[in-house]
Formats: structure tokens, C-alpha cells, sequence
DNA sequence: AAATAAATTTAGATATATCTAAAAATAAAT
DNA sequence: ATTTATTTTTAGATATATCTAAATTTATTT
């Protein structure tokens, strides 16, 4: 049985694999769990005796079989609790983040199946994001970031992949919904932004908003 | 914000407070937690260093306000956790302790606020425990242990003031739950077993049974 | 290729929560 | 009222998870 520590260890991993690096950087890992990069190197040498990543020093990490198992689960039970908490105790989807950070590392194997049976086995979460099966895969989807859309096409937002208050009330400000109709016009070279209009309503989203949205393209 | 081990402790104490010791004694926490005599010494130096209690060395300990305030709120939100898993998600009302201890260190009010709301504001949990207000007050009932009901009457089980799956599958085999109703003859001197009848089949009830099973007087 | 900068690891501390063994205080028995 | 037994506390260790500061390794510049 693991640590909640040891469990957001390997979370922030994954997050960050799938994020685009093969070899997750310690810093990259203190950055997103808010610690310090000497914190990160201890661990890194605890979750490796234990025989939950692979680790090479001074050269990166990243997860091995039964690591990404345990991650890929945690995220799965995140992504359930917080449909649990928007779909049935009426959260608002940008409030569900710091709840389902601390739920998810409750243990009960039963607790999840039944939770997913009484969710009627939901396929994406509040955010849009894809929930993993218990089978411990991630299914694939063919969404694009926004930051990385071709330009003149029409698209419809399918989802986040950014689960923070201030991004998401943002969103909110800028109506920008699950399902949203968007035409993309062009990408600014200077700043990587990106025209778009809803609603016929033109807009310019910055590179670090277009980063966390993604988008079916039509 | 006090941690998981500091809460146990105090939901130890609230529990043996309420089951009639005025000044909770060292070894009778130790023996609730399952952990030593000399690690409660040490966690009671610290909750008294808190502000969470009232403990004088070799005499005992008692909850002060705050802390028995904490200790009230974790018990509502173990109840409402376990009628939320066997209302909503059914489980066995003998399968659900071990998840609601980990459930009831969750930290959001607005989620059990909420949960109450889901779950219709329940009153009691499923093995009948009265469930404690948000303002902290736990409901009186007019209810009598079986250990110690007046003998040659009758009376219906309103619940059970233990949560050990050992015990509540016990009771399943006696045929015994909630809303059951039962005469009581006579109580044995030698061991206090009490000799009672459910469905006019006679039995005999040992005082460790009847001292968790919550009658109410007809 | 040497010097500088950046990233990473190690060393040494601190805080929490636990333990065993020994000491101290209280309760029970003779 | 002593002695004995029980309960409780303290002392000293261990394990986890964190930190700051210093040392080391790797990457980047000049």
C-alpha cells in the first residue's frame, strides 16, 4: 500500500508524461507538486526501491509498469469522484479540483466499481477528459489542443486538460463551455495566441489558455 | 487543520465519553485505537498543547469544547458516509466501517453539506446511530441498551452502537436488525446474558451482544 | 577547453507519529 | 502501612516527508 505522498508522486509523473515528457525532470515535478527540487530527489530514490519507476540520476524519471498502474488509477478515481461531485451533489466543475484530490486516495476497489456503476459508467469527466478504465488504460481520443490547431477551421470544445480554479472561472468569464462552437482564424507568431470567434464574437485566447483547451476539429 | 491520527484520537475519546467514562482513561484509548499506552501519552501531550482537550497526567482526559466539537463533526460525517454507501451505493450495512474511517477525514463543509442535501437530511445512519447535527449536537433518543432493559417486556431494535463486521454478521445469523421485534424475558446472574425471543423462537443473548444492541421500549 | 550557469543530489535538520524498554505514579493486596 | 501489581509517562529509536544549504553533476557560454 502506498503513501498519499507516494501516490501524488506518481500522479505528477504521469501528468507530466503525458504532457510530452518521456524523461520527467525533477524540477518539472517540484514545479507542479509545489515543493522543492531536493524533496522531489528523496523520494525519487524511495518510489525506485520500491520499484515504481525508473530513475536515473541527474538524467530523469519515468514510471515502469506497475508505477503507471497505480497513477493511471488514481487518475481514473479522480476523474470519477469528480463527476460524482458535479453530477450528483451539483458542484460547479471549477470547484471540484481540491474535493477529488483528497478523495482519490481513499482505498477500496469495491468503493470505485460502485461508484462508477452508480455514475452509470461515465466515459469522460466534468472537465471533458477522458476517464481510464479499470482495466488501467487510457482510451484515446482524437482531440487537438487549441495551441496546435490548424488555422481556419471550425472546432467544438471538447474538453480541458487543466483542472484549476482560476483557468477554469476564466472560462466561465470567457463562455467557453463543454461543447462549445468555436471557428479558429489564425495563430499570432509573436505570442503564440490564437484568433477565434463564439458566437460570432471575436476573441484573442493567449498561448497558456489555447495549451489547457481541447478542441474536436470538424 | 488537524491531521487524520490527531482526529482518530478524538473520535476515540468522544466514544468513550458516550459510552460512560467521565475521565477517559490512557489504556482504554490505546485499546480503541489498537496502538500503546505510550503513543496516546505522547498524542495527548500534543492535543492538549492544541487546545483540544483536558488531560491531567495518570487521571484521564476529557474532550474541552473545541474538541469535542471536532470529534461530533467527524462522527456526522462517518454516519453520512455510511448511509451514503448503502443507501446509494449498496453496500452491506456490515461492509461499510472501514471505507466511511478513511471517508470521514475528507476536508470540505460544503461537501458534506451537500451530501447531507443528497441524502435527504437523514436522521440515523444504517445501523441506527443518530446522526449528529451540523451545529454540532447529537439528537437524544429514547433508547435503552439490551444489556440493560427491564426484563419480561418487549421491544423493537432501533440499532446498534458497535460497527465491527464481526458483529453485525453476527446479528445477521441471529436473524436480528434494525426495526426487529423482540421480547425479553429474563436476564441470567451468573453472566448477564439475556433470554429473549424473535419470532417466538427463544434465545440466548450474551451480555457482550446485548450491550451493543440499542432497544426501544414498547 | 575552461569558465559559468543551471539542475540535481546529498548532508544535516525539523516535525509527525509511532515503537520498546525503563522509570514513575497510582491502585490493589496483603 | 508496606509490598505488589497495574497503569501511565518518559527516554531513546525508527520511519516518513519535508526543508535549507552545500556539494556535485550536467549543460551552456565564452
Amino acid at each position: 500500500m502506498n503513501t498519499f505522498a507516494e501516490e501524488n508522486y506518481l500522479k505528477a509523473i504521469l501528468s507530466l508524461s503525458i504532457q510530452g515528457e518521456e524523461l520527467v525532470s525533477t524540477n518539472s515535478i517540484a514545479t507542479e507538486l509545489n515543493t522543492s527540487a531536493a524533496s522531489v530527489s528523496d523520494m525519487l530514490k524511495k518510489l525506485q526501491e520500491k520499484k515504481l519507476i525508473i530513475y536515473k540520476k541527474y538524467k530523469g524519471v519515468a514510471l515502469n509498469k506497475q508505477g503507471k498502474s497505480i497513477a493511471v488509477n488514481i487518475l481514473r478515481k479522480h476523474r470519477l469522484w469528480e463527476t460524482f461531485l458535479v453530477k450528483k451533489l451539483d458542484f460547479n466543475w471549477d470547484e471540484v479540483h481540491d474535493v477529488a484530490e483528497q478523495l482519490e486516495h481513499i482505498k477500496s476497489e469495491e468503493l470505485i466499481d460502485k461508484l462508477d456503476s452508480f455514475l452509470y459508467y461515465p466515459k469522460f469527466d466534468p472537465h471533458g477528459e477522458v476517464i481510464p478504465t479499470k482495466e488501467g488504460t487510457i482510451p484515446q481520443t482524437d482531440r487537438v489542443l487549441l495551441s496546435e490547431i490548424e488555422e481556419n477551421t471550425n472546432g467544438i470544445v471538447l474538453g480541458v486538460s487543466l483542472d484549476e480554479t482560476s483557468f477554469l472561472q476564466y472560462l466561465n468569464k470567457l463562455k467557453i463551455e463543454i461543447g462549445t462552437e468555436i471557428q479558429i482564424f489564425d495563430r499570432i507568431d509573436f505570442d503564440k495566441s490564437v484568433n477565434i470567434s463564439i458566437n460570432n464574437k471575436k476573441q484573442n485566447i493567449s498561448n497558456e489558455v489555447a495549451k489547457h483547451l481541447l478542441i474536436k476539429n470538424k
